[in-house]
DNA sequence: ATATGCATGTAATGGGTTACATGATTGT
DNA sequence: ACAATCATGTAACCCATTACATGCATAT
């Protein structure tokens, strides 16, 4: 008997698809119209490491082959002598199409952020405070040296028109790095005024010194 | 013939055990030292929003029973009569040993930030302008309540001793979120900024005038 | 009556990582 | 010689979400 009620959906809908984010970034980067393979995407991607993670290599060719089937990209292969051959990708005008969708029409979602040393910050109470103050000051030093790289690309970019977008992310980005070594400093200082009151009773008992 | 030197080993090994941070998270919630339940912690993570994403309820129902099965948090059933009953669960020595030792001696990881509205920004070229910073300036406001929220917690909590640690994070809040304010506004003066010669291929006129 | 909150859980699926695998070329 | 870079891919696993499922109590 034929189910004409089932849920089941013949995947071939028009519906636009919705696809996650790590695709868009990936056919985001073909966008400006060059041939890329996945090794020189997943380097590309690493740019984006300021504000959006950078995907293992598996993940950037199961994209790429999930844009390949949805008709978004091609690919050709490209013969090397003194390399390895490899397998260049071009986005298609659905792909450019789809990509258009979505940076015009997709929501404003919620920044996906975890913060593991704010979280540790948070629980302060269960762990040793000249440790927490150690993990402060590390994170403020790896912030630092963000900070450093991006002002080494943002003066590299800032006067070149075809880069308008990403130096206007970079200036973006060197005030949130400023504001987290802020934040990471100003946190230090809180713990160093703290009134060392209410730190002993707790733990007094229990520990196996 | 016993291969002594196979590389796997029988996962009863003493090792710390290595936990993803939404493990630490829900064990850091019971480390205060309070019984709660699945439903009480999901809502508690729920407060850790501002730097730590929330974890679906079913994530949190597995995460206590993989620390029950490690022996970091036991369960009691709880009968209800004008409610369902419920399981509360409570952190143990070994799961205070074990959080402490994560909270000391986890490395400092880099934040993973998914930030899909710099991305847009980032690839602008491909998208309207004009719905770019209409989703700039929605991404302004939303950081806008996030700031109220955090004003409101930060004064409730400021002053009370217990709530040190999380007066310090979300002051760190504070400025987090200003700062992606001011971000997202600058942005917006640079787009409106723009100099338009080479946003389309027919502008070639331009330069007769 | 209907929706919302309390409370717990399973099933199906997807997103993503790490480790494994291969192999050539170039630089030290 | 050794490591690093270029290049592509598979397999195993795990983290996590969404949807499904149940059912009582309270408020509208």
């Amino acid at each position: 008997m034929i189910d004409f009620n089932s849920p089941r959906r013949t995947e071939q809908s028009q519906e636009p698809e919705r696809l996650p984010n790590t695709s868009y970034s990936v056919l985001g980067m073909l966008s400006f119209g060059d041939e890329l393979s996945g090794y020189q995407l997943k380097k590309r991607a690493d740019n984006l490491r300021f504000f959006y993670w950078s995907p293992a290599h598996s993940q950037i060719y199961a994209e790429l082959r999930r844009l390949e089937k949805l008709g978004y990209v091609t690919h050709r292969e490209v013969r090397q002598t003194r390399r390895p051959d490899k397998r260049v990708y071009r986005i298609t005008a659905a792909g450019q199409d789809a990509f258009e969708t979505w940076m015009n029409h997709a929501p404003v979602e919620p920044v996906s952020l975890k913060h593991s040393v704010v979280l540790r910050l948070f629980f302060g109470h269960a762990g040793d405070p000249d440790r927490l103050s150690q993990v402060l000051q590390d994170y403020a030093e790896q912030v630092s040296e963000v900070i450093e790289d991006l002002r080494g690309i943002s003066d590299e970019i800032s006067d070149q028109d075809q880069f308008f977008y990403p130096a206007i992310v970079a200036e973006w980005g060197i005030g949130y790095y400023e504001a987290e070594r802020n934040a990471a400093l100003t946190a230090i200082r809180r713990l160093d005024e703290r009134p060392d009151l209410f730190r002993s009773d707790e733990e007094a008992q229990s520990d196996t010194a």
